[in-house]
RNA sequence: GGGCCUGUAGCUCAGCUGGUUAGAGCGCCACGUUUACACCGUGGAUGUCGGGGGUUCGAGUCCCUCCGGGCCCACCA
């Protein structure tokens, strides 16, 4: 790292320090803000600014899981949000002196890419269908034209794969310009794709590793499913969703002729009705309990039972367990040890088969009318049955029902039972699960509050994670099956892949030991049909990223690594399923940090997001306020907190980077052709030191605070300081700074000068993470190499510079200033108008203030006769303004003409 | 039903472990082109700190309670 380490401490020696002199380049004329990201993105890529300097060791690297954004459609103004706040991490920890590992990924994986693929060429995946070289799709970018299913071209799966890559291929490079625009750090020769054979060899190799070690396991069991995409679904891709549906009261009958009533909202479930089940406490129903009931219509005969699960108040207290209505019959199933009847097949259709359990002549017949229907229709007959045979007591009620629903599905999902893979999480073993709420305790959070969310999670899980899903683009689960003599696969024996051969594609790779032709054949073998979830994948970006597999010794210098940066709502997703992977994996955390940020909301406090349609597309901003001024409004809005969207705050951004741009100009401009020190030891007027020690405290807190990832108190610590520092002290030293006019420079010159530069110097570093732009043009006017590698400043050289001086002198110099301007202001003058006498009231402790920068107070002033100052007593004037600075007697001159200006 | 966050000027938000008259920026009003800046500068007005109780010499800050927003989990009979 080649910076000037901070503020040089003042040399002792005769020895001129070089690094204490600046010469000052070419300062444009008219500086402005355009042109700022594209020119220096260019100069950052071509010297390698954020390159990671992989011969630092682990303690001095600062390593970065970036989350992957989701290449499935556009990035909007809530990733430029959450990523400029990472930014301003790795830009921080850079000018520290670490070596910051800012990888970018692309999460290319799963069902959103997959869709969009179908919309894009209008094609859909059929793995039956053999590949078919140069093929070409039949639509180009038809998205939002919406191709019915029926009208898209039937393709193989790795015909539909390469589409994938190739309309990913094109997102990513719009995505990357983007990133490059808004001058994220990031270090663009690691970069990685989820869909990438990296990622399917870490994803695959990781899922091995946890079959051997029994972290994986298959099993057959009922589990949410959702019937438009087909496939299983696990428990963190669930949403309870508001659905309508009708209480129906129905009777059963018992063997003396009673009715025993109950009321469901599924009635065409009836058939697959396996017992009645009430709470072992109610009363109503002890003398059923050990009976069986008879099922109307169908006669089916089934059991009363008892279970603590059943509640009293819900419905007639009495319900009917169905395998599957939902997850509580799948507990009742269980734990009773209940047959099994299903009647729904995973298209979500009643079964094409009339079961055996069925028996009497009217429900075979009614069975008859609901085969191969949906449930609404099968519904419908039952009901109208019910109607007829006399057993639906009253008409249905409606109701709002919850429902679960795949979060990217629209019909509620349904319980099928299927073979799935799965790993363990700790949702169905209490020591895994103590051990992970133990990793999130070990995790920092920021802000703190957020780890609940992870502990609620962890501790309310019920189930191990699902993993495969039935799918066809995404990373395949790595193992085949012998088929045996019969033509049965062999589940329990999957044939495991040798892990050098990694990634594999089971449908189309042939096991060792195996040919070709012996694929689907009796005594031969047949492939994984699964694919894995997009979870499974993106819990390894630590591995992908960091090179697990193919760069070991990289490896070693960034995992575990510092940071993973992340939104609250998938905490229990992708953040949970990382501390999963690396706990069973490497017995260690991903990460040592996690940075939590908030939502973007709209003007009607509304999250943003694309299906609501109030995106508003992050290029345009760009380009409109400049990537610095959005940064700025991002870099305002704390960790883990909600901010509107607000183009006022990116117009407050942008005034502050012109701002950072004139004046620094103008501070520039008085070292005329000679070189600018930056000698602390040459500031020596007592407004200097004391602007000195402010500024020290503003590194301080800056620095403390960015320590504790509150970029937002830094930043605000910093622009105050600094307007204060061009509104009142610039205006003060302005006059000593530009000199008698001559040649001769004055101590009293060189003090003002040399204050503006080192102030500068600091200045410009304070504000590079957020500002990178503005204050790496400014860097170029008058210093050497990149201003994001200069190092962060400290506080310890601005304090010996500022010497005994504290910060008093400029602020009561600056109260001093604004009585003076008040005077003008209020006779309606400008401020050029010049005050021929004036008598001030001041507070005790600021006279001798004062009193040190008379001659900088009267010159700003334009205070052309005598300044009296009198120590203020209590009840003079209001004390609240101008600190407490009271004008007791003023007259004011006459403005001179106005002067030439050069144009 | 359980949990977390949140309610301060018209708007967006600061107010750290309780301490003098509650802050900033935007917006608004008035004035001003000053050898950096009109993408500017100077000055000004603006609040029963969601309501009600309590602890305390003292509460925007701590406790209780109610009301309003947001989010997560549970709730499918």
């Amino acid at each position: 790292m080649s910076a000037s380490a901070g503020l040089p401490t003042p040399t002792t020696g005769s020895e001129p320090d070089a690094s204490l002199v600046a010469r000052v380049g070419t300062v444009p004329d008219k500086v402005s803000l355009d042109g700022l990201e594209t020119r220096w993105d260019s100069a950052w890529t071509e010297s390698g600014t954020y390159t990671f300097d992989r011969s630092a060791s682990r303690a001095d690297v600062y390593s970065i899981d970036t989350p992957p954004p989701t290449v499935s459609g556009s990035l909007h103004v809530g990733h430029v949000f959450s990523y400029t706040h990472t930014d301003v991490v790795a830009r921080f920890q850079r000018m520290r002196g670490k070596s910051v590992f800012y990888p970018m990924g692309w999460d290319d994986n799963g069902l959103p890419t997959e869709r969009r693929v179908q919309n894009y060429y209008g094609v859909r995946c059929d793995p039956s269908l053999p590949y078919v070289e140069g093929y070409e799709p039949p639509l180009q970018g038809a998205e939002g034209k919406s191709v019915k299913a029926a009208d898209q071209q039937p393709i193989g799966r790795k015909n539909f794969v390469e589409l994938c890559e190739r309309l990913t291929a094109e997102d990513e490079k719009e995505f990357e310009s983007l990133w490059r625009y808004l001058g994220l750090s990031v270090d663009w020769q690691h970069h990685y794709q989820t869909i990438g054979r990296t990622a399917q060899a870490t994803a695959q190799t990781a899922f091995l590793r946890n079959l051997a070690r029994g972290e994986a396991y298959q099993a057959e069991a009922p589990g949410l499913w959702d019937v438009t995409f087909q496939t299983a679904v696990a428990q963190a891709e669930l949403e309870a969703r508001d659905y309508p549906g009708h209480f129906h009261t129905i009777a059963f009958h018992a063997p003396d002729g009673t009715d025993v009533v109950i009321e469901t909202t599924r009635p065409e479930l009836l058939p697959a009705c396996v017992a009645l089940i009430a709470h072992p406490d109610d009363e109503r129903y002890q003398h059923l309990f050990g009976t069986t009931v008879t099922s109307p219509l169908f006669g089916v005969e089934v059991p009363v039972l008892a279970h603590t699960m059943a509640e009293p108040d819900k419905g007639a207290g009495i319900a009917m367990c169905c395998t599957f209505g939902d997850l509580t019959d799948v507990q009742w199933w269980r734990e009773l040890q209940l047959p099994t009847r299903s009647i729904l097949v995973r298209d979500g259709r009643i079964t094409r088969e009339t079961p055996d359990w069925i028996t009497s002549e009217q429900g075979v017949a009614l069975f008859g009318e609901m085969l191969g229907k949906t449930t609404f229709s099968a519904r419908t007959a039952v009901v109208d049955a019910l109607r007829e045979s006399g057993d639906l007591h009253g008409e249905p009620v409606a109701t709002q029902r919850k429902a679960n629903f795949f979060e990217k599905g629209d019909k509620p999902l349904e319980i099928v039972t299927s073979r799935q893979w799965y790993i363990r999480n700790g949702g169905r073993d209490a020591d895994l699960n103590a051990a992970l709420l133990a990793r999130g305790d070990e995790l920092t959070f920021h802000p703190e509050f957020m780890a609940v969310r992870y502990s609620n999670w962890v501790g309310g899980l019920n189930g191990d994670w699902l993993v495969s899903r039935q799918r066809f683009f995404g990373v395949p689960i790595p193992v085949w099956f012998p088929v045996d003599a019969h033509g049965e696969p062999q589940w329990d024996a999957p044939i495991i892949p040798d892990e050098a051969s990694l990634p594999i594609d089971p449908s189309s790779d042939t096991p060792a030991g195996y040919t070709a032709d012996q694929r689907g054949q009796a005594g031969g073998f047949i492939g994984d049909p699964d694919i894995m979830d997009t979870w499974a994948t993106s819990s390894l970006t630590p591995q992908i990223a960091g090179g697990w597999l193919t760069d070991p010794d990289l490896f070693a210098r960034v995992f575990p690594m510092d940071l993973r940066p992340q939104g609250q709502d998938i905490i229990r997703t992708w953040l949970f399923s990382t501390v999963v992977r690396a706990h069973l994996e490497h017995g260690s955390l991903p990460w040592a940090n996690a940075a939590i940020s908030g939502w973007i909301l709209d003007p009607d406090r509304k999250k943003m997001s694309k299906s609501k349609g109030n995106v508003v597309t992050p290029m345009g901003l760009l380009e409109e306020h400049g990537s610095d001024a959005v940064r700025y409004w991002a870099a305002s809005a704390r960790l883990g907190t909600d901010a509107a969207f607000e183009v006022g705050q990116m117009k407050i951004g942008r005034r502050l980077a012109i701002k950072v741009l004139n004046a620094s100009k103008f501070a520039l401009s008085f070292a005329g052709d000679d070189d600018l020190s930056l000698d602390p030891s040459l500031v020596t007027e007592p407004i200097d030191r004391a602007m000195l020690a402010g500024l020290a405290d503003v590194v301080d807190k800056a620095t403390a605070a960015l320590e504790s990832y509150d970029h937002t108190r830094a930043l605000e610590v910093s622009e105050t300081f600094f307007w204060t520092f061009c509104d009142d002290y610039l205006e003060l030293v302005k006059d000593r700074a530009y000199g008698a006019g001559d040649a001769s420079v004055s101590a009293a010159t060189l003090s003002a000068r040399t204050g503006l530069a080192i102030a500068l110097d600091t200045l410009l570093r304070l504000f590079a993470p957020v500002l990178p732009f503005a204050t790496e043009e400014v860097w170029s006017w008058w210093r050497q190499g990149s201003v994001h590698h200069a190092a962060w400043p400290v506080s310890d050289g601005l304090r010996t510079a500022a010497g005994d001086a504290d910060v008093t002198v400029l602020t009561a110099a600056g109260h001093a200033l604004a009585s003076l301007r008040k005077i003008k202001s209020g006779a309606k003058v400008s401020m050029r108008t010049p005050i021929v006498l004036v008598d001030l009231a001041v507070p005790d402790a600021y006279l001798p203030a004062i009193e040190s920068a008379r001659v900088d107070i009267l010159g700003a002033g334009r205070v052309t006769g005598p300044l009296t100052l009198t120590v203020a007593s209590p009840d003079q004037g209001d004390p609240s303004v101008q600190g407490g600075i009271v004008v007791v007697r003023s007259e004011l001159g006459e403005a001179e003409p106005k002067p030439a200006r050069n144009a």
